[in-house]
RNA sequence: GGAGGAAUGGCAGAGUGGUCGAAUGCACUAGUCUUGAAAACUAGCGAGGGUCACACCUCCGGGGGUUCGAAUCCCUCUUCCUCCGCCA
């Protein structure tokens, strides 16, 4: 949500920037200040009539106190009417107050000045490439077929106990998954990430502070009888861990990392695009999560994209980084990377993780702050990163390490999975 | 699931209808003293709205009510604690 002094502030930047999302925001601006303006008409209101009838209030007791009765009875009869002033004036507040909340919710994120403009993934632009592109063998094959015919991922058993997106892993197959969170739980412990074990169930606060909700609604499988909401990625529980805080700016940055399914109703979209692990109900996925100082957050985010580089490069995997532009970017983020593996069998890329800067965003749903120089709360910086997102990552891993007779295992998962091959 | 108790500032903890945004202690910040530290002493020290700055307003788990007036009384929800039951 953006802070409504800086929309006061800098209501043309804001329309001007928000023109890179495709967004016309000059309506919902204006709409925003007229209703702030009247916020503020009827709180003064509000207040002046509160403050008499507290006034009348302490004289009423003093008269009491002194026995004069019959002058505390004048008095008591206006304050009659003054209470009946402010329980109007606190209702028009009240709805007033939601109405500008609602609108302040609509309203996206601002892109951050190097945003490219544009209006779908084909306008991102790729600041990053790495690893070559393997020779595979003649007659490669997808993810989805090498799972059957090595017998490590099972799409129908699935089915059978949830229905389709919800693969069964099974044999060396659960174990690569298994190596696979623990080696980038361990990738991230030593970067300084603090690992966290949280519930995969949040409440309906976590989800709007996050910025789920209200926007994706949908999107979120929802435990109606306990009003619980099944994450879609950790994000959600990991950031909500801050949501409240002042934090004194000593403990910048903190740092935290944990691997959790994610559960997502994604809605339509059939084919070849979403065949095999390329997009599920429930997937696994370890997640970092940062909060920092505005004037840090860039390096910051700069850090967490050479940290995933980095892991990537000992997977050995062919991937690039992509600066999302504005029409691709998420509602909450200013600033987004994506990485991509290149899934040679399928001759496409794949989305393995994305890395963001919500600048103040989040934090202000969060009321995450922090006390600046002056002692003056200030809202903090939030990021996230995907380290990374798993199926897609074992896609990447099956097809491109495949050979005649077997699939690789790339040389620093091999102790955490105790072999070398699958066959 | 049943019975009882509780929720107050960073923490501990007083406050049971008015002068209470709230005693006191600890922690914290600044200063004095000290070569420096500790101790001692002095001062400051919750959050939000509002204002050029004051004033002023709101917040004692959340919501609603009673009252001229609520941290304090009533209703309701949530959470925590104790005991019983069940249980990985």
């Amino acid at each position: 949500m953006l802070q409504l002094p800086l929309i006061r502030e800098h209501q043309n930047e804001i329309i001007g920037s928000l023109k890179k999302r495709n967004i016309e925001a000059a309506p919902l601006v204006e709409k925003v200040l007229q209703l702030d303006e009247e916020r503020r008409a009827l709180q003064t209101k509000l207040d002046a009539t509160l403050a008499e009838s507290n006034k009348l209030s302490k004289e009423i007791g003093n008269l009491f106190k002194s026995g004069k009765a019959q002058e505390a009875t004048v008095l008591k009869e206006k304050t009659g009417t003054l209470k009946e002033e402010s329980k109007l004036l606190g209702d028009d507040l009240n709805t007033v107050v939601k109405a500008l909340q609602d609108l302040l919710y609509q309203i996206p994120n601002i892109p951050h000045s190097s945003v490219p403009a544009g209006s779908t993934d084909a306008d991102n632009e790729e600041v990053f490439r790495e690893g070559d592109i393997p020779d595979l063998i003649a007659g490669a094959l997808p993810h989805w077929e090498l799972a059957k015919k090595y017998d490590i991922i099972d799409f129908e058993l699935g089915v059978k106990i949830s229905g389709a997106g919800f693969p069964v892993y099974k044999g060396k197959g659960a174990r690569l998954q298994r190596a696979l969170i623990a080696y980038f739980l361990d990738k991230n412990a030593a970067a300084g990430y603090t690992e966290m074990q949280v519930p995969h169930l949040v409440n309906e606060a976590s989800g709007y502070a996050t910025g789920q909700l209200p926007d994706k609604e949908g999107q979120m499988y929802h435990v109606g009888e306990d009003d619980l909401y099944l994450i879609p990625t950790a994000e959600v529980p990991v950031t909500n861990l801050l949501r409240g805080e002042i934090v004194d700016q000593k403990e910048f940055p903190i740092c935290y990392t944990a691997y959790t399914p994610c559960f997502r109703r994604e809605a339509g979209s059939y084919g070849a695009h979403v065949r095999g692990l390329n997009r599920l109900h429930q997937f696994d996925k370890v997640e970092i999560v940062r909060a920092e100082h505005p004037n840090n957050s860039y390096q910051a985010l700069d850090g967490m994209v050479e940290h995933i580089k980095d892991i990537l490069r000992e997977l050995k995997l062919p991937f690039r980084v992509l600066r999302l532009c504005g029409g691709d970017l998420g509602f909450t983020a200013a600033l987004t990377f994506d990485f991509e593996v290149f899934s040679t069998a399928q001759d496409r890329w794949l989305e393995i993780s994305s890395v963001s800067n919500f600048e103040t965003y989040q934090a202000n749903r969060l009321k995450l702050r922090f006390k600046d120089e002056q002692g003056k709360s200030q809202l903090a910086h939030t990021l996230n990163g995907s380290s990374l997102a798993l199926p897609r990552v074992l896609a990447g891993l099956l097809e491109n390490y495949q050979t005649e007779d077997g699939i690789e295992i790339p040389e620093v998962l091999r102790s955490y999975c105790g072999f070398d091959r699958i066959d």
